[in-house]
RNA sequence: UGUCCUGUGGUGUAAUUGGCAACACGUCUGACUCUGGAUCAGAAGAGUCCAAGUUCGAGCCUUGGCAGGACAACCA
């Protein structure tokens, strides 16, 4: 089934950087212009932290009339790679969002950067340091005590620019010395105390291969790349923040006019029962924890869409819960409830027996055939109706019938009468047992009046139950799939490692599973709900012989809260 | 012995010239129902980290505390 267009959407609230950019609007700043960019660096993929970023920053521009611009931060060769570039541009595309032909690297900039760093030098205001990392380090001092300042400061300009070059030009070993800017080693900001701005690295880069032996740091790149494509705002994460003073000092020096971008930080979005550092989640692919960077389980966009999560889900939770400079921690039962609300107005509804139990209906006909008219979709009309076949044997849930059942039990049981979803009531007669006691089937007779699903007498049931014929459907694997994690902040604890709270029960497959024939023609990544159990989709591991399904959420369900009391 | 940031129901956010705290998720009732779904109606739950001050009036302003977080990679 074809994804349906008629998506939820949540009305993008206004948030504290909303405010700011308003503010700057009304004083005329940049013209009114607002030009924000979203800068993954390529080590890995994106995740649904990301997805909050990218909404943000996307959703800004739209909201504002201005444009959003791709930058993929690559200024670390050694950690960066093709693969995942190209995986960061799907997922954006596929949560909807477009940058145009404004697709631009930090390695664009190399050269810029480079000449950037001479006039620094020319200026006196960037120098070679000669001493390793470990003594650069121990001369930075600490938060609370002051640096020293190193003995290769107050080189010669031409001593500089020898050496830039000779660095440059691969003359040097990786290590061996670094550029610095000079400006306070005295600051109370650390970052402030001569950074390093270039370092040695003879490794080959994704895209500018070996041309380059020297390599930019993060922050004597960020804000400059941010000058020349002319951001207005760049919006980043909270521990960004005491590197604002080092951002605007470069932009000072590089400024021209009145233009100038301005950093703006927000809180990173921590999910309950979930891991979001690349590293960790890098860790849990490496050491093979999950099948990969989509595995369903992953808080990874991609894993989030294989999982059966859509785009207008992952946008009305980004927008739902907010922006701000607080750090928290979301309750992943908000992202579920987004796909629910999603899905419930634009998934097909089908029926499927994930736990079997046969039921013989002793006074149906054998042999016979019936097709049952089935509502696609309750929450739109439009999805018309498909036919579900009717037989004499059929599967139904195993918990779906008590032989003992409690009060609040609603379900077949002995005598009961039910009725089967668009099809009859039947009543359940005899309970048959293999030797061991375990029920093998149930036997049960039908009202042929009930046809359709109600009584002319008017008479009511208690339950309905969603059903598949024993000889007309498709058999098919069903993976349901729990929280990969069984702590509300795994990483959160100092001396046990987040691999510890990993739960062994975050998959669980089920290979004797039952549809009705209508998902024969479904596509990966279709989205279904299964009548009374949840919301899947179909796996992309699917073959025409053998359907895999994903389940991406379970409904509400008041009877296993009812259990749990 | 520093700098910067943050503190509003269980969770997340709102309260825009100071006017007796709103919304969402979650929780709990009940109605309706051919999904124990959805929908609808309703309830409980904070007096805004603390203290003092300004004011007729403070979540919003002032002062002083307290608590939490970030910063000491040739990572981003």
């Amino acid at each position: 089934m074809s994804e349906k267009n008629q998506e939820t959407e949540v009305a993008v609230k206004k948030n504290f950087i909303h405010q700011i950019i308003e503010d700057e609007i009304k004083e005329g700043k940049n013209n009114g212009r607002v030009h924000t960019r979203f800068p993954p660096e390529p080590n890995g993929y994106l995740h649904i932290g990301h997805a909050k970023s990218i909404c943000l920053n996307f959703g800004t521009a739209q909201k504002y009339g201005g444009l959003t611009n791709l930058r993929f931060d690559d200024t670390n060769p050694s950690k960066e790679e093709t693969e995942y570039v190209d995986s960061i541009k799907d997922d954006i595309r596929w949560l909807g969002f477009d940058w145009g032909d404004r697709e631009y690297y930090a390695s664009d900039y190399f050269n810029k950067l480079f000449d950037f760093a001479v006039k620094l030098i020319n200026e006196g205001k960037a120098y070679i340091d000669d001493q390793d990392a470990e003594t650069i380090s121990s001369q930075k001092g600490t938060p609370t005590r002051p640096g020293t300042e190193s003995p290769y400061r107050n080189r010669s300009v031409q001593e500089n620019l020898d050496l830039f070059m000779k660095m440059k030009d691969g003359g040097f070993n990786e290590g061996d010395c670094v550029l610095r800017a000079k400006i306070d080693m005295d600051s109370p900001n650390m970052h402030m105390r001569d950074p390093i701005l270039y370092r040695i690295m003879k490794t080959p880069h994704h895209r500018t291969g070996d041309k380059w032996y020297i390599y930019p740091m993060y922050d004597f790149a960020h804000g400059q790349c941010d000058y020349w494509e002319g951001i207005t705002n760049s919006i980043c994460t909270l521990e960004f923040e005491v590197h604002r003073p080092l951002y605007d000092w470069f932009i000072d020096q590089l400024k021209s006019d009145d233009y100038r971008p301005r950093q703006i930080e927000f809180a990173r979005l921590n999910l309950s029962y979930t891991v979001m550092s690349k590293r960790k989640l890098l860790e849990l692919v490496k050491d093979k924890h999950v099948k990969g960077w989509d595995d369903p389980r992953m808080p990874t966009i991609s894993g989030l869409r294989r999982r059966g999560y859509t785009p207008a889900s992952i946008r009305n939770f980004s927008d739902r819960i907010g922006v701000t400079k607080v750090d928290g921690m979301i309750d992943v039962a908000l992202l579920e409830h987004s796909v629910r609300e999603d899905l419930n107005k634009t998934a097909q509804r089908i029926m499927g027996v994930l736990d079997p139990l046969k039921v013989v209906i002793t006074n149906y006909p054998e042999g016979q055939v019936e097709q049952l008219e089935a509502v696609n979709n309750p929450e739109d009309p439009e999805a018309g109706t498909r036919m579900v076949p009717f037989t004499r044997e059929i599967y139904i849930e195993r918990d779906d019938f008590m032989e003992n059942p409690p009060n609040k039990f609603f379900r077949l049981a002995p005598g009961r009468e039910v009725r089967l979803r668009y099809a009859y009531f039947i009543t359940c007669t005899d309970v048959i047992k293999d030797a061991d006691g375990n029920i093998t089937e149930l036997h049960c007779t039908y009202d042929p009046a009930s046809k359709g699903g109600n009584s002319p007498d008017g008479r009511k049931v208690k339950a309905t139950l969603h059903w598949v014929s024993v000889t007309e459907n498709v058999k098919a694997e069903v993976r349901l799939y729990d929280r990969l994690f069984s702590d509300e902040t795994p990483d959160g604890h100092k001396d046990v490692d987040f691999k510890e709270f990993m739960n062994p029960g975050s998959l669980q497959v089920l290979s004797e599973c039952y549809i009705e024939p209508f998902v024969k023609q479904s596509k990966p990544f279709d989205h279904f709900q299964f009548e009374r159990l949840g919301y899947f989709n179909l796996d992309p591991d699917s073959t025409p012989g053998k359907l895999v399904f994903n389940r991406t959420v379970q409904l509400r369900d008041t009877w296993s809260k009812e259990q749990n009391k």
